[in-house]
DNA sequence: TTCTACAGACCGACCGGTCGGTTTCTATAA
DNA sequence: TTATAGAAACCGACCGGTCGGTCTGTAGAA
């Protein structure tokens, strides 16, 4: 065994093992002892390929982001009309609640850390913006295609990411009650053919 | 003074302290010791009136919980058309954010304690699912009166409280950029009117 | 006097991180 | 092909410090 084979198998099982107790036991609650004994690694060989704790942490977020970068793109990118393309990205929430149901909870420490870390705040922050942005353009596309309403389209992209987080976090808390695989589909559904019966156009 | 005003006295010195620490640090991260510091209490005193770090927490919770239940009441309770009594609901969403900035990292520690710990989560889970509910009945209503189209209330009110929800958190988490304090109105508003321009009414 | 509310020294467990030493690989020259 | 020197990967005992919680006392209310 080579030993940049050894190199990347030691370090993919550090990373592994750190998500899952990061995720059953949250950051602070997990040792690095118990990340060590989980991988089968020693704490020499741990602090030889990251610094610190908080070091694996950060290499984490920045995976998960670019999973999530990469999901949105391909899902927004296609070349139909915006509803429909609303629509597919809906389907993202299902999917990330689905297949990743086991990393969400790592969402939420994702954001707990962020809220009085500086530099996991703009981590985290600085691709949820872009992804706000894409949505917000998505929006301006539709309403020059002719497809959508002539809304405010920073507010719309705040209310359409603000239904996606709130979704996921409820399949995630509460998956059996709301952890419907259609949800992000329903809601978008709900959001493009409103609720009320007719109209209410007066501002 | 008499016992019990040195009693009342103490304990809320340690749950406002519990709640300061607790929002700006995280559970975990906030020591007893932090706790009494801060509130200038022995720890005597501390384990005199709470048993546990936790027993604080549960409190503290329990309370939010309480105060919750009681806005959304009123701001639901009032006589009105639905969609109009929808409308007050979502104007929650920006007073919860305003008044309560400082708690709301408080909730999402709240949320991810639930999410290992099998008490707190049904402390959490139960009320939410009567917050749940209580929206579903609502649109029940609207469907009945015919202010609303008939749209699964489960799904719709899913959706409606998820927007809460993600509408909160990300006020909490940037609040320069995503806090607008008539977010909530704003959601409703797209919700009941619709986002696209005419007739997608085909399943 | 008796009891409640509090005080704070103390305890064992544990934690993140360090460090001196060992093993395993690899490049190079004989 | 083999010998060798050096680098990289890894090991785990250890350290200073912190934490949640306990326990023995004491001061003032009842």
């Amino acid at each position: 065994m080579t030993n940049q084979e050894r190199r990347d198998g030691t370090r993919s099982r550090i990373l592994a093992s750190a998500r899952e107790r990061f995720t059953s036991g949250g950051f602070d609650a997990t040792s690095v002892a118990d990340i060590c004994a989980t991988s089968g690694v020693s704490k020499g060989a741990f602090y030889h390929h990251f610094p610190s704790k908080q070091a694996v942490f950060v290499a984490l977020l920045e995976r998960w982001i670019a999973e999530l970068d990469e999901s949105v793109r391909s899902a927004a990118a296609r070349d139909e009309p915006v509803p429909r393309r609303l629509e597919n990205l809906a389907g993202l929430v299902g999917q990330v609640s689905e297949l990743g149901s086991g990393q969400i909870p790592m969402f939420l420490e994702f954001w707990r850390q962020a809220a009085k870390d500086p530099d996991i705040w703009r981590l985290t922050v600085d691709p949820y913006r872009r992804f706000r942005e894409a949505f917000a353009a998505l929006i301006q596309d539709g309403i020059e295609e002719g497809t959508l309403r002539p809304v405010d389209p920073d507010a719309a992209a705040l209310v359409l990411v603000s239904t996606g987080i709130g979704l996921v976090l409820q399949g995630a808390l509460n998956p059996a009650e709301a952890g419907r695989p259609d949800a992000g589909e329903q809601a978008v559904r709900m959001l493009l053919d409103g609720l009320a019966k007719e109209a209410s156009d007066e501002s």
